[in-house]
DNA sequence: AACAATACGGAACGATGTTCCGTTATGCAA
DNA sequence: TTGCATAACGGAACATCGTTCCGTATTGTT
């Protein structure tokens, strides 16, 4: 694999016609780099739950449809949704920047959706964007696994009545 | 950190007390130290599966406090659940012991949790297990990430009507 | 006891992340 | 325009890790 968020850093200079000294200093850590590789995207993505809230029949469809959205996005970058995790603490930069832009999208039309079906809050934004972002590492290196699937599951058990 | 399922050849070794030709010669691939290391406590966990089926109340409480174990099991050894996916090839031998052995005894507890509640199958045993583990990714580097919450919220979902 | 077969240990090699410094380009002042 | 100071660049150099390989030690057999 040549191009993902996990390239050599020599092929990713050599690919943009410069020396690995200039990656560096541009972007001193892997987090950054991505982060400014994608930032359009999550823009986007980020721009569109607004959208979907007024636009969608009901608040639940604007959930299910802007969590395609972010799982798509996931998906069509290979590897991205496993760096997403901050184990290293320079990690963290990329993390943070996907929840801060994300997680406040995700909330309002979590809380749309949970208010417009009258069910308890099971679950905070935070953990729920997390949680999908987990279940889509991998989904691009196995056709049985669905994880778009698993997702919308995962979004019926948070607008489900609790344990019941 | 020292002992993980990533931790540097060369540390097991010394830790071992023994050169690293030696690791190779024993455990080729990594998959196979691990499912070496960890292949009596994933056989307890296939065992406690009937076992739960017989004892707990309901079905549905026997899936659930199957998975708990599971999760459990997955958060104990940092890690683990991120070196699941088999991206590499020669990774499927752990992805492949796993699935091979839980899978099943995962299926017979969502067969019985299903019939129980009447409820149509969304989703294939393999699937959930895999989604479990993928939820279960990062969960200890990150203490406002709940993953047995989010697991049981999954189960709801799975349990769950349909997207009504 | 001598020999063959096996196991062992760690040096050696290749790939990758990261740093560092000599060189080149740039911009500003005289 | 020319000279110089500052910044940016490129890639060599270093550290780490996975993996292989071979000389040596150990074990078992006759």
């Amino acid at each position: 694999m040549a191009s993902g968020v996990d390239a050599p850093v020599r092929q990713i200079a050599e690919k943009a016609g410069v020396g690995v000294g200039t990656i560096y200093r541009h972007f001193p850590t892997r987090p950054e780099l991505v982060v400014a590789v994608y930032r359009h995207q999550v823009e986007a993505c980020a721009d569109a739950g607004p959208q979907l809230l007024t636009e969608s029949a009901t608040p639940e469809a604007a959930l299910r449809a802007w969590v395609t959205l972010f799982v798509e996005f996931l998906a069509t970058k290979h590897g991205l949704a496993g760096s997403l995790h901050g184990s290293s603490a320079e990690a963290d930069a990329l993390h943070a920047y996907f929840v801060g832009r994300l997680v406040p999208v995700c909330g309002a039309l979590l809380e749309a959706a949970l208010k417009s079906a009258d069910t308890p809050a099971l679950i905070d934004p935070y953990n729920l964007l997390k949680g999908i972002g987990n279940l889509c590492i991998g989904a691009s290196h196995d056709p049985k696994y669905k994880a778009d699937h698993l997702v919308q599951l995962l979004i019926s058990g948070v607008l489900s009545r609790g344990a019941e």
